[in-house]
DNA sequence: CCCTGTCAAGTCACG
DNA sequence: CGTGACTTGACAGGG
């Protein structure tokens, strides 16, 4: 098991996420941006692996407006060099990597456009992680998409497109239970129809689950990961005490983590705790796991 | 310097 | 019907 946080870090005092408006958009300004970014995305894991935190979030900002019409740089060669010296310094602590595309990538939509941008940018998200030089372990995680109240035409639809993409991204895409429309028994048909691998999201599935018990989860999408996927990663967050309910927490609830990991004992799995404080809470759960026998440390 | 409206992109729940 | 939420607030113009 390795324990994880998602994108940015708090206490070194850089972003490897740092963006600009797209008025301001110049060569000039992406160049300076993506170098500044992955020099600091160098550091966050250097920080983290002194630490033993071996799972970790690349930001989808690394590459500002990679998969716009308005980037017409070459970044993928100018970087070249730098992504390989991130990619080496990964395997060498054996690094486990997500990405997680935002909102708006939503591969059933019924607009084509909307599709079409989807996928640019899950190419994006592929070729960043093809010029580190992962293997297929290292993953873009997405939701299924929308409803649009008709679930079954969705899920269809999505199994359609996910078909029909190029296996750079269809090696690395993996689907999880959302907080709203697709649970964990949805994901599972769509694993079954396609053989994508599901990521188990914790607190989604207290949000919006199906019945099925969080055990039984596990058990069933642990299987959805094949050998060369690498073993389930998994999604923990608790929800803000005072904010709305889908709100995720500051600080990690240590009680409520505890018995997560209780419940989970069985299996093996990566988690990445989505939590304001970040490295933080990583850190502290990271004591709390040290305990278990599926905590190995390097 | 600080304040705050706004930022490429989609969908849905909630009030 | 408008707003906030989502994996993450940060940018930048105006005072």
């Amino acid at each position: 098991m390795k324990i994880g946080y998602p994108c940015i870090n708090r206490t070194i005092g850089c972003t490897c996420g740092r963006t600009f408006r797209l008025k301001n958009f110049s060569e000039d300004r992406l160049e300076e941006t993506v170098r500044s970014n992955l020099l600091c995305l160098l550091n966050i894991l250097k920080f983290n692996v002194e630490r033993t935190i071996l799972f970790f979030r690349i930001t989808s900002d690394l590459i500002p407006f990679a998969s716009h019409p308005v980037c017409t740089f070459h970044w993928q060669e100018r970087f070249q060099e730098q992504f390989k010296e991130i990619g080496m310094f990964i395997r060498r602590h054996d690094i486990r990597i997500s990405m997680h595309p935002d909102q708006f990538v939503v591969i059933n939509s019924k607009d084509d456009a909307v599709v079409e941008r989807s996928i640019k940018e899950l190419e994006y998200h592929a070729q960043v992680l093809d010029l580190l030089g992962l293997d297929r372990s290292a993953k873009i995680q997405i939701h299924v998409g929308g409803v649009y109240n008709d679930k079954e035409k969705s899920m269809q639809r999505f199994i359609d497109r996910y078909n029909a993409l190029d296996d750079l991204i269809k090696k690395r895409l993996v689907i999880e239970n959302d907080d709203t429309s697709y649970t964990v028994t949805d994901c599972l048909r769509i694993h079954f129809a396609t053989g994508i691998p599901v990521l188990f999201d914790y607190f989604h599935h207290q949000l919006n689950s199906s019945e099925e018990k969080m055990a039984d989860a596990f058990e069933l999408l642990s299987r959805t990961w094949s050998e060369k996927d690498g073993i389930m990663m998994v999604d923990y967050s608790s929800h803000h005490g005072r904010g709305s309910k889908r709100s995720h927490a500051f600080t990690i609830d240590l009680r409520d983590f505890t018995s997560f990991l209780e419940q989970s004992k069985p299996f093996d799995y990566d988690v990445m705790l989505e939590i304001k404080d970040k490295e933080e809470s990583a850190l502290a759960a990271l004591q709390a796991v040290k305990k278990d026998s599926r905590f190995i440390k390097v």
